[in-house]
DNA sequence: TGTTGACCTTCCAGCTACTGGAAGGTTTAT
DNA sequence: ATAAACCTTCCAGTAGCTGGAAGGTCAACA
């Protein structure tokens, strides 16, 4: 089947799947006469992997790597367990410091009046000499 | 008094207030005779309140954005408001999705025997060609 | 006086994970 | 014949910095 086809199948942009090709992510299709890419049912089952494993929350390189163990016949199970228990501890951290964000907005928008004056209690606040506000470390 | 100073007092990088220069988001600082950057405390109220902006989880547009308002003696204290009211939704759907994916990876684990096996759950349900996996969105 | 180290300068490249667009070739349908 | 819908490559841009190279400046110390 042909980029676009493959790219249909399995989820992601024709240009994302070139691009994975780029990286090394996944091997270089193979050709037909005119230039065209070629894919395989093998080749589209990679790519569905990648795109779930994406969905999930995986990095380009996590992917990498979990693709490695999938197309290694003597990985170890626990291998790709410790691989998803670290992902989990990510997604939690991220998790409580936007919820500190999000408590820290709050606050700010409490204490503005949300009229017409132009003094504004938010702004005031970011202006503050101290650091009245702590969401942790800045994500991303 | 120098980048370096202005950088430590306001809690950001060299690099970074340069880089802030670069786009325009302060005003470029003056010189001294040598060619140093010369900031006074007005520009490091300024860098400050980035920061603190930054950390509370505004993106550089949205920084632009609270600094001209915050320069601009007509603004409207709704105005802020509702930036930030914006910003709560935001951070709220972060967290839903990052709520989501984190269930998602804790029923993969779950059903991995973590073991010296080279079976592995997660992997199979990785590779299913359905979805059975789905936290919404991706998050960039 | 020389030199060491800590500053400062500019410029260029790289990170992540794509995405958009240009310029051109191919295939298919009407 | 021509238009639309594919495909190709290559280059550049996105966000928000950060690292490094190559070089100038300044203050302290032997």
């Amino acid at each position: 089947m042909n980029i676009g086809e493959v790219a249909k199948r399995s989820g992601l942009n024709s240009k994302t799947v070139r691009y994975y090709e780029d990286i090394g992510l996944v091997q270089a299709s193979s050709r037909s006469a005119n230039g065209y890419r070629q894919y395989s049912q093998h080749d589209l089952e990679q790519l569905q992997f990648i795109q779930r494993a994406r969905k999930t929350g995986f990095n380009l390189d996590e992917c990498r790597h979990l693709l490695s163990l999938l197309n290694n016949q003597d990985r170890q199970s626990h291998e790709v367990k410790t691989l998803v228990m670290e992902k989990v501890n990510i997604v939690e951290q991220q998790i409580e410091e936007l919820t500190l964000m999000r408590q820290c907005l709050i606050d700010l928008a409490k204490q503005c009046q949300s009229n017409e004056g132009t003094e504004c209690a938010i702004l005031d606040k970011l202006s503050e000499p101290q650091t009245p506000i702590t969401a942790g470390e800045n994500i991303q």
